[in-house]
DNA sequence: TTTTTTACTATTGTATACAATTATACAAAA
DNA sequence: TTTTGTATAATTGTATACAATAGTAAAAAA
């Protein structure tokens, strides 16, 4: 399936890669706090290379602002704050519509199947309560229309916001109110891009990314209280 | 010393942060054009310096997307086309007014005072024709309300669609009557954010990015015929 | 005791050596 | 002529050695 992706086993993928990706979700589930500072050497041990690749992907996530160098000193860990999540929803709101609409104009047969796709497993598994299994599609649904938007700089943008908020949608999503409501939501998004309706799939977005908001902040209040 | 360029007595800056610029600005100006192919060693003896700070670069550019990685076989160029340059003014004037709106809530009297100064700059620098200064300020004017908007994110992310389009600012800003027009609305979403005035100041500074954009769609039409 | 100096340690910054892989050129066979 | 195989060269991928710098602690001077 496509969006189960099979791991090629042997790949010469370079090394920094795979090490962005786990110091990234590191950082981003909350296992690096912000402050901690991070050895070069330490972590090269740890994964058991040497401090080149480390140090590619330290600049990679450095560019990102995930963490900041401190000339001979060390790495240190900023992550992302309550604020830049909220932040992120923010713009997410005001360019995840045009996305749609964009989408509704360019999208290509191919991608149009792959969305169907991806909701008709997401009412298999909202069924089942899958929280893993949701989350995956919903970074899979949003992916796609990204890329049938057809700008690349919107793709790349809204990706990496997408994945800066992965915990706290997975938070939402293992909450089977809101699963099932995400479903709907992506369901109607996807008829009216298939329908090639751009003020609807604009509007219909919005509106999602509005009510994934709104949940988000109702959680984040309720966590605040139980601390 | 043990390196060729004896460069800034006291800079301790690392190397590679000069060579991403350096490297940043000739991709982004043109000179190395889409397709391109770029030789680290090349690249290192071309700077005087060795692989490793050239590669730290380059995978930075690699995340910002401006050149690509090829396994083993080289490094291509992939730039900005003219179509990624709309995508920036069509997402610039989406966000760009939210952040003009925040900064009239949450800019301090120091980042005010800057503003001020860069207009009365800009107005110095207008009667003078004097496009690069004009260029200058006006990053730092942007940059001065990005930083003032409150929001990391923003701010970084409006930075890079800013410097992104610096070559055809610098052609717009090289036409005085597009100076001048500049000057009068930078000044006009001084005075709104002085003021606190949020709603004006969003929709100044939506109009200031469709008047850019209109401006830089017109030379380019222009542009074109002549080809 | 307090301050200053000095030596040492730990960490990043840079260069270089070597490994792995790809592309290319050339020769040999069909 | 075309195809295939092999050797070679070129380039990236990774590891390691060494340089430079900042921080720390200890020692010396006040």
């Amino acid at each position: 399936m496509r969006y189960d992706k099979p791991d090629e086993v042997g790949s010469s993928r370079p090394l920094h890669g795979k090490i962005f990706e786990k110091l990234e979700s590191s950082i981003l589930s909350g296992k690096y706090k912000y402050g901690d500072t991070l050895n070069e050497i330490k972590l090269a041990e740890e994964m058991g290379v040497s401090r080149t690749p480390v140090r590619e992907a330290l600049r990679q996530l450095e560019l990102e602002g995930l963490v900041a160098y401190i000339p001979n000193k060390g790495v240190v860990v900023r992550g992302l704050s309550k604020e830049d999540i909220k932040d992120i929803y923010e713009i997410r709101l005001v360019i995840e519509g045009m996305t749609a609409r964009r989408a509704a104009e360019n999208i290509t047969d191919e991608e149009l199947a792959e969305l169907k796709e991806y909701i008709e497993l997401e009412e298999f598994y909202t069924a089942r309560d899958d929280a893993k299994q949701l989350s995956r599609l919903d970074t899979c649904f949003h992916e796609t229309i990204y890329k049938a938007c057809g700008s690349r700089l919107l793709a790349k943008t809204l990706k990496a916001f997408h994945n800066y908020v992965k915990s706290v949608r997975d938070i939402s999503l293992s909450s089977p109110e809101r699963a099932r409501e995400t479903y709907l939501e992506h369901k109607a998004i996807y008829e009216a891009i298939r329908d090639r309706d751009r003020e609807l799939a604009e509007i219909l977005m919005e509106q999602h990314i509005r009510n994934a908001t709104a949940f988000m902040e109702k959680q984040s209040l309720a966590a605040d209280k139980v601390e």
